[in-house]
Parts: structure tokens; C-alpha cells; sequence
DNA sequence: CGACTCTCCTGGGTGC
DNA sequence: TGCACCCAGGAGAGTC
């Protein structure tokens, strides 16, 4: 579950731990984890070898690290159960480790660990300092190039349920199932509510509403559920203790008291308050 | 083409 | 205790 705020934590250490170092060796453990990697797994370890991390960047829930020597990136996402973690070379193979990066100074590995395998790592070309795929998802509302403006025009042209509008990549990134709910709680929004009934003020909300939880989030070093994120030193956020309805089923709401319902959504759940966030006729 | 559903995957939890 | 089943869900593929 790892959304925008868990990201960028990992984004973070990584920066500090992984940045100038050169790669020595890379290993792929499970074919799944390069899936997206089109020339295989073997042309994957064979390019990252003697490359030098130059930094490293998101844009929503991807992250990449600036390879030197070409226009070219070690892209990842996380997917659901994904981790990025600096584990001394010596160290016991974790069970579900996919891709084992070696450095050349000896110290700490970087291991792609993912249990769900709906991650995945590529390498990749950078277009205009992007990743050539995912030139096609939105930046996020913490990029100078978000456009408020041009979100909610995007958002009154739709025909659909604002919380989908909320999960679509192309539209607006980084944003999750749990800030998803929070964004439309703070916001007191039904998950069902038509996007094209959305005036300006009310998106303007909305989009405050998302940086306002992402950003608590960040501060308490994101938002840890079943312990499968964490950052990359292994350890967990607190955000979970600050959610407002996410996984709050028949708890009372903290506004007004009611019981948080959980509905059917897209084949999961959506978390409202039945009375701060009514429902659509 | 836009809107929506299906599918991939693993392991913890639950009910019988 | 064993076992079938459900659930978590991001995003690309597929359908209408």
C-alpha cells in the first residue's frame, strides 16, 4: 500500500544512502520483479554493472535513481507489498527478495523485496528527466508542475465517481485507496459523487484535502498497515494511528460520532462517514 | 475513444 | 488441526 508519503520516505533514503555509490553487481531473483524490463533480466543486471547512482526521484508512486553515463534510470514502483531496503552484504537473503543490488564500496546492498510481486524494477531512458514509461501518468500536487487549474477542468470534463477520478494516474498521481478515503473524508465527499456536480471551490478543496493528509503522513514517516512498508532501514511510519476512516469499519467518526461504513468499490473498499459524507442521489 | 472490469500475486485471517 | 475461502490493491490489458 504504499502511496505518495511512503514513496517519498523511501525516496528520501535512498538519496541519502544510495546516491554517488557505484553498483559493483545486480541479481535478479525472480523473473517477475523485471517483468516491464522487455531485453530480460540477464541484458538488466548486465547494464546496471559499473553505473554510479546520480540521485533519486519520484513523480506519484514511482521512484528512480539517474544512472550515470546515459539518459537512463533504474525505475521502480512498489506495488503493493514492495520495499527497497540497505541490508549489509553479509546478511541472511530475505524470503521474498527479487533483486539484489552490490556496490563497489563494499558497504550496504539495496534489496528489492516484495512478497505480492506487483512491483517491478526496469531500466529505462529518461525523456525530459522521466522516465520514458510513465510519461503518460500526471505529476503529483507536490510538483511545481501540477496544475490546480487544469486538474479541475480535467476532473468536470469526466463522467465518473470522483474517488475513480482520484485513482486515475493520468489525471492526478501518487494518490492510493487510503488517501483516497482520508482526502474525501477531509473533504466531505461521497466516493460516488459525480465529478462533472463538482464545482471549482469544492475541487479546490478536494486537491487541499490530499496534500493536507499526504503531507501529515510524511511527517510521521508515512502510514504503515501490515507491516509490509517500511522504510529503507526497515522501519515502520505511524500514520496508520492517524487515520480518519481508512480501515475504521463501525468505528465513530471523529467529527460527528456516526459509525464508518465500508463499502464495495471497484472490487475493494471505500471507507466513509454515512452522515459528514452524504451519499449522491 | 472513454469508462469500466478483469487479472496478476501471496499469505494472514476466518469459519467450519 | 486441516482446508477452503476471502481479502488486501496498482495498473496494464481487455471489453463494450
Amino acid at each position: 500500500m504504499p502511496e505518495l508519503p511512503e514513496v517519498e520516505v523511501v525516496r528520501r533514503g535512498l538519496a541519502q544512502w544510495v546516491a554517488g555509490r557505484e553498483i559493483a553487481s545486480a541479481e535478479v531473483l525472480h523473473p517477475r520483479a523485471v517483468r516491464r524490463h522487455v531485453p530480460g533480466a540477464e541484458e538488466f543486471a548486465a547494464r546496471l554493472k559499473g553505473r554510479v547512482v546520480v540521485s533519486a526521484e519520484r513523480r506519484g508512486k514511482y521512484l528512480w535513481l539517474p544512472l550515470s553515463g546515459a539518459e537512463e534510470a533504474l525505475l521502480a514502483h512498489l506495488g503493493m507489498s514492495g520495499q527497497l531496503l540497505l541490508v549489509e552484504p553479509g546478511a541472511p537473503l530475505e524470503r521474498h527478495l527479487r533483486v539484489r543490488l552490490s556496490f563497489t564500496d563494499g558497504g550496504p546492498d539495496l534489496r528489492f523485496v516484495d512478497q505480492r510481486t506487483f512491483g517491478h524494477v526496469m531500466l529505462t531512458s529518461l525523456v525530459g528527466g522521466v522516465p520514458e514509461p510513465i510519461a503518460h501518468i500526471a505529476p503529483d500536487p507536490f510538483e511545481e508542475s501540477f496544475d490546480d487549474a487544469r486538474f479541475a477542468a480535467a476532473l468536470r470534463r469526466k463522467r465518473t465517481e470522483v474517488k475513480r477520478a482520484l485513482l486515475d494516474q493520468s489525471l492526478i498521481s501518487g494518490v492510493g485507496n487510503i488517501y483516497a478515503d482520508e482526502a474525501l473524508w477531509l473533504a466531505r465527499l461521497h466516493w460516488a459523487r459525480p465529478t462533472q456536480t463538482l464545482t471549482r471551490p469544492k475541487i479546490a478543496e478536494l486537491l487541499d484535502a490530499v496534500r493536507e493528509v499526504m503531507i501529515a503522513a510524511l511527517h510521521q514517516g508515512g502510514t504503515s498497515f501490515d507491516s509490509l512498508y517500511v522504510n529503507v532501514n526497515g522501519e515502520s511510519g505511524y500514520f496508520d494511528r492517524s487515520l480518519e476512516v481508512y480501515g475504521r469499519r463501525d468505528q465513530p467518526c471523529s467529527r460527528c460520532g456516526t459509525p464508518i461504513m465500508r463499502e464495495a468499490f471497484m472490487n475493494r473498499s471505500s471507507y466513509s462517514c454515512p452522515r459528514c459524507q452524504r451519499r449522491p442521489r
